[in-house]
DNA sequence: TGCCGGGTGGCACTGGGTGTCACTAACGTC
DNA sequence: GACGTTAGTGACACCCAGTGCCACCCGGCA
């Protein structure tokens, strides 16, 4: 991901094969659907950030990124596909996490580690996170898909609560730690966003230390 | 609201001004728009329920409760929106239970009560309830257009939070308790759907009871 | 050389949603 | 009673997301 590039991107004069940023061709594309996906994304990202999603159309996603508009379809189900990354690999690393946890930890405290170090991102790639998040919260559309892709995430958590309690995952208890831990882990992020000053690890943990003692800060009425 | 009217939706049949269902002709029609909005939304119920939200046109939806796509996008923004009710005057409500709240009262409490006060249906409501939350919770396309409504009830949550801890609505802790609550709520509603021996409001009490105590079950590990 | 298979582009089609215009039924006014 | 006004409506054209289909191109392989 070559930084420094935040100026216009690729506009049809992509060869049709990969030729890395610095113009040297690559002799044998590895992955030809990768890369593709990788300069769609870009292209999406930079584009939707900079119009909004909405004002986006397909088209100009796959004239931006020097493909056809059914490429770009076949690369992305969705024009909010385009948005979210590998998302699926996200979900299965934190699904690996969750299986390595030592049975000695508190569970919510196993969660808590895992969605922060799923989303222990290097320093480089923060502009992006923030740019993505704040589509992803900012843009009703977005706001809208993220439901569907957030399942996932809470049926591997609910999963993970069932095998430690050895209730069904369906049940009450495993669906509702799977709910509100994400409930809290996407309020840290836009906590975060808007905020700029703090870490996305100390704001995923003040958040899970809120919903891990009960919001102890609530606890007590005014009691006049 | 007709009751009893389980059968067929009017098809095509009814005549350009509102007739009641024993067929005699309301000389005024008192407010067309809401007449025409009920028929619309039973009739979207009924076909959503029969053969799955994205399987039904909008036209066919007109077809059936008798009036042209046109009009039908002109009362519902949204084919999912012909699923929600009045939604609106819900979130009102619930607005309306949190501001006459007593401050003596622990914060969650508060919310809790709203809660189940706003999802206190009449036993003869119950069945259409269930039906619009089987949708929306198991269709996903009525499961992402969920969470753009579900932002209006964050708000007015986060906003009451505030206004009792003094804090920004746009604070960590008002938004986490929002949208933990809510996850709370929709969680209580799945068990429910999918249980059907137990009561909402128990069902809902249960979630809040969990969160309220930060998920004391969970608390101490299996300490071996 | 011919065959095969994957990535691609072009094209037509469905369906959600919007803007516009014309029609009609109330309603009030002169 | 003729007139303008207004709200609700239907018809039509349009944009755009997403899909199915087919033809093409190109590298690999017998």
């Amino acid at each position: 991901m070559p930084p420094g590039n935040t100026g216009l991107v690729a506009r049809r004069v992509v060869p049709p094969w990969p030729v890395a940023q610095d113009g040297t061709v690559t002799e044998a594309p590895p992955d030809v659907r990768a890369d593709t996906r990788a300069r769609i994304q870009q292209a999406a990202l930079e584009l939707f950030t900079r119009t909004g999603f909405e004002q986006v159309t397909a088209d100009e996603i796959a004239d931006a990124a020097g493909i056809s508009r059914r490429t770009f379809f076949r690369c992305f189900a969705t024009k909010a596909d385009a948005v979210w990354g590998e998302f699926g690999a996200h979900v299965a690393r934190l699904e690996q996490l969750l299986a390595a946890t030592r049975d000695d930890q508190p569970v919510l405290a196993s969660i808590c580690a895992a969605y922060v170090e799923v989303n222990d991102y290097a320093a480089e790639d923060l502009p992006t996170l923030r740019q993505r998040m704040a589509l992803i919260l900012g843009e009703p559309a977005l706001q809208a898909h993220s439901q569907v892709r957030y399942a996932d995430v809470d049926r591997v958590v609910a999963e993970h609560v069932a095998r430690r309690t050895g209730e069904s995952p369906e049940a009450l208890l495993p669906r509702l730690v799977a709910t509100s831990t994400r409930a809290a882990a996407t309020t840290a992020f836009e906590v975060w966003l808007a905020d700029g000053t703090t870490t996305l690890a100390a704001t995923l943990h003040a958040a899970f230390d809120q919903l891990a003692l009960g919001f102890p800060s609530l606890r007590t009425p005014p009691s006049a």
